[in-house]
Order: structure tokens, then sequence, then C-alpha cells
DNA sequence: GTCACCCGTGGGACCGCTCCCACGCGGCAT
DNA sequence: ATGCCGCGTGGGAGCGGTCCCACGGGTGAC
């Protein structure tokens, strides 16, 4: 390597930016002041101010944000922590309306927004500690399973959280929802206006909240119309497509006169799709459908489908304004927001 | 308010974190080793290092990023730029795998990720300044339209860049994409593999480079098998579904006896086959069809949709890595990585 | 035995900001 | 006039790291 190879001492481009120093140099006053004046404090006059203003313009100075986290000991950002092994639900509007939610109400309070995807176990593991070693101000989780004890962790660490979802009717941290039993309720209250009364349901795994939310709302309308629960008619799916499928099978084998089926997640309504496409059995006129979710997927399927909406971009907006609270205030304890759904009509039902 | 509910003086429970003169007190060492323990410096003695080890985990200590990036002028993270106007998209695996990608790329690298989503165009526009203020060590950007000129700031003001996809043939900065046309053209000698002579297209917007590229795929396609390129065969959506079968219509209207049809992505396609169905035309007897992106929506299209797929992990994977390498020598210049695609046949075609 | 060298080490200076204390000055009550 | 108050202000100290310089003690060459 000849010594014009050798890396240069300081090959970095970055023209120093210009710092509170400086600015406080070309507005004539002192450091104290200009501080002042972007944390916009009253306490300074009006002259003061308009020639700090100037100079920050003219100087196009932006703050150092980690000379000020420093200090401060804050970071001005929160994470959002994704499993990843939920691959499948990453791809689904669910993820992306929430974090479009979660950026808008974090925007406006100038948080940034760190994303984490937590690849293996190992990593998640790790997460706790890599969270609270103060890196970010707070927490948000999604796609949290009733086994896991990230969230209580954090909170130990006095880490502000907050989750999308419950893991269990108990939960203790704060954390935002749908109405998962009422839309469940009403989707199944669809089937019965429309005359069904052999209604199935296919259920996610029972171990996650929302699957039992879903299902006590599928049992609550058959209870209000006061029609018994077959359990013959309760199959348990896994939120994917095959599982859907092979718990719609089982239904039909089980129950081979049923007239309707509740899904509780679009892509299980999907997989029941085709089964009951392999039987023969045409949607809605023998089998009436509906799913929840309202996923893309729902709008594609053969006949479209019927499904229950979850306001997730406002899911989202509430998260972050719920963690910003929990922030700026760790007193207000854990909140929990339960958001309305809505039953969209399409054709399977 | 009385005395007993004035905020604390400091309420905060951030109860102090060991810092690396603790650790130094601790190990009986100097802050200097320490930290190059830390960084792995080989100058240290196997004993201090151990010593040092030992203190490090007794005391949980990791280190302080603020502190560091404030000396450093690195902070570690690259922001991942989304316009948000791009909502259809964001909902695709695209951006879901893609990020994954992304985000597994860097992990390993210790970087975090920042996600930014523009809102509008005045956030948009503040981007530059926002994202330059040593706020990340570089810039990823996706869904970037071809008369984008942020990237080009981005790039005045030192900030490594690499983009998603080009903005043209002549794209100066750092990017990844699929083979478009190298893909088109595959999905076009299907179709005149199976037979079909009459051929349309329906393109995205034509100012989009991938759009163009597919389209220059679609053409490459027929020459090479020796066919002329009748311009009546190519109509023009915009990537939507509703824009996919206004296309349709229009290439029916223009050329009633065409037997195929090559659509630039998987949504347009799925309002090609609305319009198909609607004028009484059978998929694929009919007429068959190729779509674009291997999207969700493929697979449930009635019927599934022969579609092309882009290796959108590895995209991501990629991104990453040209990024760390531009951070880590803003030598190596702006590189371009064109990854290639694979024709995924179903029952359309 | 002397000297030059190298290796591992400690610690001062500094990164750019916020916090807070002390100070000067004008206005008002005495 | 004299004192006091309070406002706006400047600037020192310090946040927790990294960088680098100087230093002590061993080692090998002469």
């Amino acid at each position: 390597m000849s010594p014009a190879e050798l890396p240069q001492p300081h090959r970095t481009a970055d023209v120093r930016r210009p710092t509170l120093n400086a600015v406080a140099a070309r507005a004539g006053v002192g450091r104290g002041t200009v501080s002042r004046v972007i944390n916009g404090s009253p306490k300074v006059s009006a002259r003061s101010r308009a020639a700090v203003e100037q100079a920050i313009d003219e100087l196009g100075y932006v703050p150092n944000r980690a000379a000020r986290s420093l200090v401060t000991r804050r970071t001005d950002s929160v994470a959002l922590v994704v499993p990843d092994a939920e691959n499948r639900l990453f791809s689904e509007p669910y993820f992306s309306e929430i974090i479009r939610g979660v950026s808008a109400g974090l925007a406006g309070a100038g948080m940034q927004l760190l994303l984490v995807l937590a690849r293996d176990e190992s990593e998640y593991a790790r997460l706790a500690t890599y969270l609270s070693a103060q890196r970010v101000d707070g927490v948000l989780m999604m796609a949290v399973h009733s086994d896991d004890t990230l969230p209580d962790r954090l909170d130990e660490l006095a880490v502000p959280t907050v989750l999308a979802g419950r893991r269990s009717d108990t939960e203790p941290l704060g954390h935002v929802r749908a109405d998962n039993s009422g839309g469940a309720r009403v989707a199944v209250e669809h089937l019965l206006a429309s005359g069904r009364r052999a209604i199935g349901t296919i259920t996610g795994p029972l171990d996650m909240d929302v699957a039992r939310a879903r299902l006590d709302g599928y049992r609550e309308a058959l209870e209000r119309a006061g029609l018994a629960v077959d359990e013959d008619l309760v199959a348990t799916g896994d939120f994917t497509e095959e599982g859907g499928r092979a718990a719609m099978r089982e239904l039909l084998r089980r129950h081979p006169g049923l007239d309707a089926v509740f899904a509780a997640s679009d892509v299980m309504a999907s997989g029941a799709v085709l089964e009951l496409r392999a039987s023969g059995l045409r949607v809605p006129q023998d089998v009436a459908l509906v799913g929840f979710d309202d996923s893309i997927v729902a709008r594609h399927i053969d006949p479209p489908l019927t499904s229950v909406r979850q306001p997730l971009e406002e899911m989202g907006r509430t998260m972050a304004s719920l963690l910003l609270d929990e922030i700026a205030d760790r007193g207000t304890g854990h909140r929990a927001v339960v958001l309305p759904t809505e039953l969209v009509v399409r054709e399977s039902a």
C-alpha cells in the first residue's frame, strides 16, 4: 500500500456543523440564551430572541441530538418492537397501518421511531437490557404472546411501555386493542340476521387473547339469540391459511349441515373458502362466511369477504399518545384503551 | 396545589446506570483501558481484559450511546425513508420484506434502524436538513420518484445514501433493484411458449423506471421471438387495481382478439381479471395473464396468478450492505446492484 | 551497563449541549 | 435617595464517552 493510499487522518466529509457557541457568537449573546430560545423558554427578551433566530437560520444551525441526550438523559425516540417470527402478520395491513398511526402520533411530539425486529429468541431475550440502556424513552410492542415476560421486565426497569393488544384479560401494562369480542359478536349477529342458525367458528390459537376474545363474542351472540353453543361448531385454527382450511375441513366433518362460519381472521377465512370450494359448497349460498381484520385478502377472495374492520391507524395513534403520556409523567399509570370495530359487508355473507 | 402534590425534584425513575468510570474503578484500571476493552482494541493485557470484563457484567454495564456519538460523530443508526403517500405499497409484502432484509443486514453491524415516514410534501422537504444534522450515518430510501431530488441533496451533504430502485437509467446514486426488464421478458416468453401470440401489456406510469423497464422486457421478448410490437397492445396503468381494470378495458376495445396480457403489477392484474370476467372472458382459457411482484394478492386472485417474484428480502439485505460499505469508506463510490427475478407459475398462464 | 525501543497503561482534554448560579440593571415601594 | 425585587443574561460545571499523549517498566542490541 503506497503512502497515497493510506487512509487520510480524517477522510470523513463531515464539514463541521455550526454549534450552539457559533450561534451565540453570531447573535452576540451567551450560550444560555441561545439554548433558551431553542427550547422555547419564555425568559428571553424579544430582541435577543430575534437575533438568535436570525443567526440560527443564517447558519443553518440544527441542535446536536447526542449532546442534548447526554445531559437531558432523554433520547426523544421510542422503539417499536416486532417479533419477526410473525412474518405473515408483518405483510398484513395490520402492521403497516399501526405503524403509520404510531408514526403520525409520534411525529407531532418530535419523537423518532426506532424499528426493532427481533429475529430469534436469543435476540429477543437481550432486548430488555438493550432497550433499558438509555437508548429509548419508551417502547411499543406488537404481537405480544401470553407468556411473554419482556414487557414486565421493561416495566420493572421503569421503561414506559405500551402494547398493541393484551396478553390476558388481566394485562397490567398500558395497551390499546380493538373491541375483539364486540366485533365478533356483531359478525355473528349479522349471520343470524340473515337467517343462518348452524353457525360454526374457526378460532385462533386459544393461548392468544385476541383469539379468546373473538370466541367469546361468538358465544355471546349465540347466547343473546337464545341459541345453545354447540362445541362441535368450534374448531381451532392458528391464524394461517392452511390452519383455516384444516379447521374448516374439521367443521364439515363434525357438522355437515352447517350453514355459516365466523373465522377469527381473514387469512383463515381464505383457507376456509378453498376447503368449501373443494367440497362443492358455494359461498354464501350454502355456507356464509365472515372474517376478521378486513385485510387486503378480504377484497380479493372470491367472493369478496365480509369482515370486521379494526381502526388500525387510530390504534397506532392511540398507542403513541399513551406512551407519550407515560413518558411525560410516570404517574399516569397503565391505561387500557379499547377501540370500536366495524363490520364491512361484502358478498360472502 | 398542596406541597405534597408538587412534582418531585427528580421523579424520574432512572436509577443511574453504571458508567465507564464505575467499571474502571471496580476493575482497578483506568478509563482508557475499559474503553479499549469495549472497543476490542488488541493493546490490552489478558489480565486487565479479564478484570474489566468481569466488572462489566457484575455491574451490568452498557455504554451510553449519546456520549459515544458525541465524540465519535457517528450515531450507529441509519434512517429508512418511506414516502407515506405510497400507502398502498406499504401494505404489500414489498415493504415488509425489504424492511426485514434491511433489518437483518443492519443488525449484524450493530446498527439501529430509524423508520421515517414522510407524511406530506412539506415534511419531505425538511428531511434533507433533518437527516444531515448528524442524526444518522446513512439513509435508505424506498419508492423514490423520477423527479425526486432529495437523494441528490443528501449526496451533496455527504450523507451516504442507497435507494431501492433507481430514478432513471442514469441513476448516479447507489441502489439495488430487481431485474425488471429480465423478469418481464421471461414472463412474456412464458406466454409465447404456451402459444399465445396476441400479447398485450398493462404498464405502470411511464415516468417510473420500474414501469419503463418492465415495458422494455415485454418488447424485448416479442422482438427476440421475431414478432413486431403493436403499440395498440400497450396500455398504461398506474399500479392501482382500478387503473389496471381501465387499461384492460382499453386493450379489449383496441384489440378484441388478444389472447394474453402481461400486467406490470399483480394489483393491476387483479383489476384486469375483474374486467375480463365482466367481458365474459375466461382466464386463462381465453386470455392468459401474468403479473409482477408475486404479492399476496397473486395467490388469492381467482385463478391464482402467475407472477414474477423479486428477491425482496435479499434486496433489503443488499441495500444494508451497500450502505454499510459507503459509511465505512466513502471512497467505494455509488454501486448499483441488480438482483434476478423468478417466474412463479400458477394457473392464470 | 547503557540506551533505544515497545507495550500496556492512566488520565487530561474535549465533543456540544443543558442546567443553574450569580450578577447587573431598571422600576417600584419606602 | 435607598433598598429590594425580579427579570434577562452570561458562563462554569458536568453529562459519559473517545482520543491521544506521556509515562513506567521490561527487553534486546551494543
